[in-house]
DNA sequence: GTATAATGTGACCAACAAGTCATATGACTG
DNA sequence: CAGTCATATGACTTGTTGGTCACATTATAC
């Protein structure tokens, strides 16, 4: 948690430090991350950041909770009509994460990489936290899905959430990579392209890779 | 590469210099593994380590390269004979993996983390290398699939590969887990268990997810 | 057995950067 | 306006560690 000091800032100056930090540890990753250069990047004294946090691990740590929830706040509301087919919620989930993408490249990469385990010397226990969660929600889909039929019985829910997940998360990957090598101009012509490539891996979720005779 | 000297050394000896490196990594990760301890652990003196490799970025590379090679001559064989069915393919490919982590659990963890993209900041372009590599064999193995009629023909097949790759790549990171959470005395009854999810999860990949009406 | 080359060694150096602190600023109080 | 408190600042301290190098040791050649 960050000092008294930092949270009775104006917003707008938390939101510019955040995003100074977030954008120093994704070019450099924890270790080599330079509190001066964040500092100068928020334009603010080095000392400044030391009246804010206790050290540098902790201001990576706030910098994570504060992405996740700006999302999270930004975001959210989309998530929270209650879709109760897990394939529909893949599939609606897929096009706000892009657009998260395309909006907020920087946060949206930093939290991803962080959900994917990089930065494990300072997070792992931040990804697990995280990972944990995911998992859940899924897992109550899943069960759902198994009660109304949807979903078939015979395999465990939690390799059925491994499975779901892995799928998805290679996908991401892949959209996320593509967006770091074409930058701003990644989905200017919106995500018809990907619309196709999602329902594909739908799809393959419903009804797997092998032919039917 | 490594400079000459080195590799003018006796093998065992080379091989304590990387097991040394790779179990340094581990646990500090790369900025924060010290080259003195890597020394220390080794029984050589620092100045050696220089004598080996121009840096600290070098010997890392080479440690994995050494791991990756290490498998290959190791398990190598096992993979050799041409299996042409990739869902059999994956079957099979499954206990050597297992193999490895209970015998050789440093190194089958070190070279799935730098795989998955962690140490990113070293490697990214060992990463990719690896990425691609393992993505060519699979993308053969679909062509051949579809060809023969065992794989469908409508989804492209790099969405195919990302697919296979996800799930699979989510069973194995827990898969290590569990060896991680259980130290040796994981898999000490065989593979029993494991061979049920593996089973369970081709049927997944072939047939999905969804109930069947 | 001596000369020469190759390798081993660890004290040392230089760079860097996390974290500190004495001081400055300025807002607020009465 | 004096006094107090919260905050801002950046020069400085301090510890760390990658990398070097002068010297020691061992192997090789002749």
């Amino acid at each position: 948690m960050p000092k008294e000091t930092f949270l009775r800032l104006p917003e707008q100056k938390q939101e510019t430090v955040m995003r100074a930090a977030i954008g120093e540890f994704m070019r450099c990753g924890f270790e080599k991350a330079n509190v001066g250069t964040i500092a100068k990047n928020a334009e603010i004294a080095k000392g400044s950041i030391y009246q804010y946090f206790e050290n540098k691990e902790e201001l990576f740590r706030y910098a994570l909770e504060w992405a996740v929830r700006f999302f999270a706040t930004e975001y959210g509301q989309q998530y929270s009509r209650s879709v109760t087919d897990l394939f529909e919620f893949f599939r609606e989930s897929a096009e706000p994460m892009m657009r998260q993408i395309q909006t907020e490249y920087e946060l949206a990469v930093f939290v991803q990489e962080v959900f994917l385990g990089h930065y494990n010397n300072v997070a792992r226990d931040l990804t697990e936290v995280m990972l944990r969660s995911v998992d859940g929600i899924m897992l109550g889909m899943i069960r759902q899905g198994k009660e109304n039929g949807s979903i078939r019985c015979d395999i465990s829910d939690e390799l059925l959430v491994k499975f779901m997940e892995g799928a998805s998360m290679r996908l991401k990957e892949d959209i996320l990579r593509r967006a770091k090598e074409e930058g701003n101009s990644a989905f200017q012509n919106g995500f018809a392209e990907y619309e196709t490539e999602m329902n594909a891996l739908i799809e393959l979720l419903k009804n797997g890779m092998g032919a039917k005779e």
